[in-house]
This record gives structure tokens, sequence and C-alpha cells, in this order.
DNA sequence: CTGAAAGCGCTTACAG
DNA sequence: CTGAAAGCGCTTACAG
């Protein structure tokens, strides 16, 4: 005799000698079953070590029990660490993590209009995607319970995590106006296709409002593509010019280190001659002695998913959706020093 | 009046005039539908921006649209590329990535008792996880096409795609014989938990047989955990005897990175007093000059995929299950030079 | 080429 | 507490 390939509610409920309505039911934590019945079905479902069709059972009405994460890239420490916060956190309870990687605007763009995500999750978790009003209402027509981590707060009141940009960039440079630079550049991040990260200019903002505070203005400014590359050419650039800054505020470490490479090439010794300062506390920055504003990363995938979660369960008590901004932290090391 | 959450093959049906039958060959592309009724079907869903729920098309007996990737951690460089080149791939095709990180023993051991993707899945990528012999089995009993990355070469005939991490490490070691050194030490890596990992006895094996074909024998290992900080304490232990050998290979990048921080800190000169070489190329690799052998971690995931979609294509031609090795390259940078 | 119909494995009112 | 039955949205023989 050929084995069943799977076992089904049916075969659970013959073992239990009741109808599958029960089995349901007991199997779901609902109630309308005797506890004797219960007993008996789940030991013969865990005889047959039984699971539930995740496909009947949306399809007639359940949950699907997966969250789809959308993320720019995923080959990026700053991504990659917030997807293991938020699969650790599902791995806890079972839910499946769809991802969905948006490299570029068409991609983006496909993926708003033909919404893949439509039917097949409960939830979504949108980290630091830049969205158009437009988009926007597309993610709104999944009518899906939504938290977005970093990138522009949502215009409803829709659940955030992040960091906020704008202070850390002033941690950055208030650091570097402390130990008595005045003459700061910034090697910036910018989109190739256009496209306005939150991120970006919130770091660039807060760049400026400090040297603002401090009476400087009119600050040297580079534009760069995100990367280590870029953070190099960055560097390339300001080299080039006739009077070289005594610090460097990078919009992130990749840039950062990107610089610095630059620098060792160029045989200018750091922080003696330029100091150098980032965003982010990558593992790269320990071992490159870069003096970096860290944030959070792996805990606010930690905290988006614990809240998409408790919205998911209708247990958990109805909540007003949350704005969790997590601290930012300055942390000295050998790439800044006072200018001499 | 209030738009119906989702459209459904039925309002396809209506808009094009016809059975939902004719729309559902028509959608998967199979014969049976005129060109005439398979355009107008297929306009009326683009209108509709209609897309086929995977829970009815699975029950009914399609396919999920969605493939199970299993990584043992997903916050590294390795797996986070591995993971941008599969999804890169299925994004082209618009299959789902489902992702399971399994970054211990419980969990993994979990991951094959209970067997999460049951059901869920088309076919499954496991990259780099070791599997014992049940774990096999349970994984065959899944009945999925299945593709190994890394690791382990499958006992049946399945596919496999990765790189001959003992031919790197001869290459590796081959360059420090090359250059002249003949006191090479090794700093491994080890599990914690104990796990077997094929990736660390090829690179060990690799290293033995390139100094044992040199007539170097007995040579200095160092066992630490996998990472930066393993790589740093392994160093501070070679430090710690009473010779230093001339040059170091290391299990890999990352474990070499960190051994340069040690030997940064300790005022040990790299390429002077020691050579440092390591394997993967890592992106930081580049930033510290760690001379390397570099593997296409990019590229494995992207074959891996598309090995997986074929034997999910109806259309594709039946092939026998290729077992792909990928070239490495040593790439050669300034922390390593001749013994003086 | 096209459609009516059975059936995939569940959940949930609706009756007992 | 328990079960018969409808229905979720599809796919695929089976008839035309």
């Amino acid at each position: 005799m050929i084995p069943k390939q799977t076992v089904n509610m049916t075969d659970v409920a013959q073992r239990s000698g009741v109808s599958i309505a029960s089995v349901s039911r007991a199997l779901r934590g609902r109630p309308g079953v005797s506890p004797a019945t219960r007993a008996r079905i789940l030991s013969a479902a865990r005889d047959l070590s039984y699971v539930v069709s995740p496909e009947a059972s949306h399809l007639a009405g359940g949950a699907t029990g997966r969250v789809g994460v959308v993320v720019p890239r995923v080959d990026a420490w700053f991504y990659s660490t917030m997807l293991a916060g938020i699969a650790g956190e599902f791995d806890t309870v079972g839910v499946d993590l769809v991802l969905c990687a948006l490299p570029d605007a068409t991609a983006r763009h496909r993926f708003f209009e033909s919404l893949p995500l439509r039917r097949k999750v409960d939830a979504v978790i949108v980290v630091s995607v830049p969205l158009t009003a437009r988009e926007h209402t597309r993610l709104d027509q999944l009518g899906l319970p939504t938290v977005f981590v970093g990138g522009d707060h949502p215009d409803g009141n829709q659940p955030w995590v992040g960091v906020d940009d704008e202070l850390a960039a002033q941690q950055a440079v208030g650091h570097l106006l402390r130990i008595g630079h005045r003459d700061i550049a910034m090697i910036q991040a910018g989109d190739r296709e256009g496209t306005r990260w939150a991120t970006d200019e919130a770091r660039i903002r807060g760049f400026h409002r400090q040297l603002g505070d401090a009476g400087l203005t009119d600050p040297n400014v580079v534009t760069v593509e995100w990367g280590i590359d870029g953070g190099a050419r960055g560097m390339e650039i300001l080299l080039s010019r006739p009077l070289l800054p005594t610090a460097v505020f990078c919009h992130s470490d990749e840039i950062a280190l990107g610089a610095l490479r630059t620098l060792r090439k160029s045989g200018v010794s750091v922080p003696q001659q330029i100091s150098v300062i980032g965003v982010d506390d990558h593992p790269a920055a320990d071992l490159s002695e870069l003096t970096t504003v860290a944030q959070p990363v792996r805990e606010q995938g930690r905290i988006a998913a614990q809240q998409v979660l408790a919205q998911l369960d209708p247990e958990a008590p109805e909540t007003a959706p949350t704005v969790t901004t997590l601290p930012t932290r300055l942390v000295i090391r050998g790439s800044t020093a006072p200018p001499r």
C-alpha cells in the first residue's frame, strides 16, 4: 500500500471519531469543543504529525501565516542585519517571511503597480523604501496591517520604528565641533536615479543645522553615490580642491570607509591631517578605527516584527499605532582628533 | 458603492465573456484557448490588475509560486550576498522567496523535525547548512525539488552549486609558499556547538595538503569561533606563543580582518613582520588591503536559483542534476609579501 | 476551442 | 458540545 503523501484534517477527524468541524475548532483553540474531545483530537493530530494546510486554511478565511518584508536590497549590512532581527522574531512564532527586494526604481515601480504581495501575506513591513503618494495609496489598497521601519514617517497613523537621522548627524557634527573643528565638509549620498531617501535628507539637514547653530555657514558638500566606492570618489573630489577641510562628516560608515581608503592611498594621515566620522557603526568601522554614531539596527527589526505580530494577534490588546524612535550613540575611535 | 476588496477569476471571466476555465488556461499559458480569446482574457486581467490567488491555485493542484531558501543566517556578508543573487533571479519570474534562517543547532533541529516549509513551497534551496543523515531524510520527505549551495555535496544526485573550498585554501597557501614562506600557521574556524561545516573542513584540508606537498608538516593551527572577534582572538593566541610564524592563512576574510586588527593593536606590521591571507574577497578585504582568494558569491545564488526555476518549469527540458563548481581566484593585495 | 462540474482542504455560520 | 453543509478561488479531467 502506498502511503498518502499528506495527512489531512479528515484523517485526524476519523482517528478521533469526530467531524472535521470539531478538529478545526480544536486545533485553532476556538471554543465549542469539550476538553475531552479536544484532548483526543490534539493527540490524534500529534500521532499523525498533522499540519494544517495553510492554503486551504487561508482560502476558507484563515490567515496565511506569512508576512511580507520589503527592503531596498539585502546585500548591505544595514538591511541584512535588519532582516536578521525580523526573521528571528518571526521564527519564535512560526510566521513565514516573504522577502521582497526592490533594488531600483524599476523594481519599486513594478512592485507597487502589481502588488505581488496581494493575497499572499497577512501583513507587511516596509524598510526604508521611499514612497510616493501613489505608492502609499497602492500599499493601502493591500488592506493589510503595515509597519514602517526607517525612512519617511507614514502620513496616516501607521506604526513606525527607526532612529532620528537628523539627530544622528548632529551628534556626529557636534563631536567634530566640540573637539575644535570649524572647517567641516560632508560627503553626502545621493541616488543615481534621483530617488529621495528620507535618511539622506535627514542627515544633511542635521549637518547644516548643527553647523548653523555654531555660526558656520556655506559648508563644503560633495554628493556621491552611496557605497564604499562612492565614498572613495567623494574624498578624491575633496582632495582635488585647493583647501582640505580639517574634518569630514560622512553620510554613513560605508561612505566613510571609502573616504578612508582614498586618504590612505593618497598618503593623507587620519586623524592628523583630517578627521573622518560616519554614521551606523558598521562592523568594519571598528576595524578601521572609524569614529561613528551607532544605531541599533537589529533592534529596529526586532521591534518592527513585534509590532506586526501584535497587530496580527487577535488576543493582543488593541493599541494605538506607535512611533518608536531608538537612540543613537556617539562612538569615538581613532579617526577623529582636534585639528592641528 | 464599496469596491470589492479583491478581483477574482470570475470577474475576469465576466469581463471577457468566457468561463473561468478558459481564464485559468489562458493565464497559465496552457493550450486549448484560441489566440483571440486568450488575448481578450489577458487584456481583461490586466485591466482589472488581477492576480491569481496562490492559495486557491495551489489547493486546486497548481504550484504555490514560492520557493523556500534555507540559510544559516542572513546577517553575514556571504549569506546576504547569496540571498541577493537568489532574490534577483526569483524576481524576474515572479516567484516568492520564503526565508528560513537557522542560526543554531536548536533552530536547525526544530526546522527539520517540524518541516515548516511543508505544503508551503514548490522547491527549496539549502545554503551551506550541514545536514545529518536524518535531516537529509526529513528533507527528502518534503518531496520537493531541492538545490544545494555550498556545504556538503548531497548523497543522492541532487543539484549542487558552490566552489572548491579545498582548492581555494590551496591557492591561498600556494601563494604564501610561492613567495617564500615556510612557517605558515592557520587560524581555523570552529563551531561552538560542534557542528561540522563542510567549508571549514575543506579549507583546513587544503591547507594541510598544500603544505604537505611542499614537504612541510605539523603546522601551527589555532581554532576559534568564526567571525571578526574570533579572528582577533586567534591572532592573540599566535602572538602569545614563543615564535611568530612568517605568514598566516585565515579560514576566511572575516577571520583575517580580526587577525589584522589584533596585529595593528599589537604594533606588528603587516606584511613586514607577518603576512596574512584570507578567503572570500569580502568588501572589507579591499579596504584592509587583505590578500585573499575570491569566490563569486552572488553568482552562486543566481545559478542555484536558475536551477531551481528550471526544475519547476514544466516547459524546461529534463536535465540531469548538475554539480556546478565555480572558480576561485587569488587576489593579491598588500597583506602578503616575501618573508624577511 | 470552450464550459459545466468536481474537488483541493479547510473555516464558519447555522442547526441541532 | 457537535455535525452537515456552504463556500473560499482556483485547476483539471470530462464532455461537448
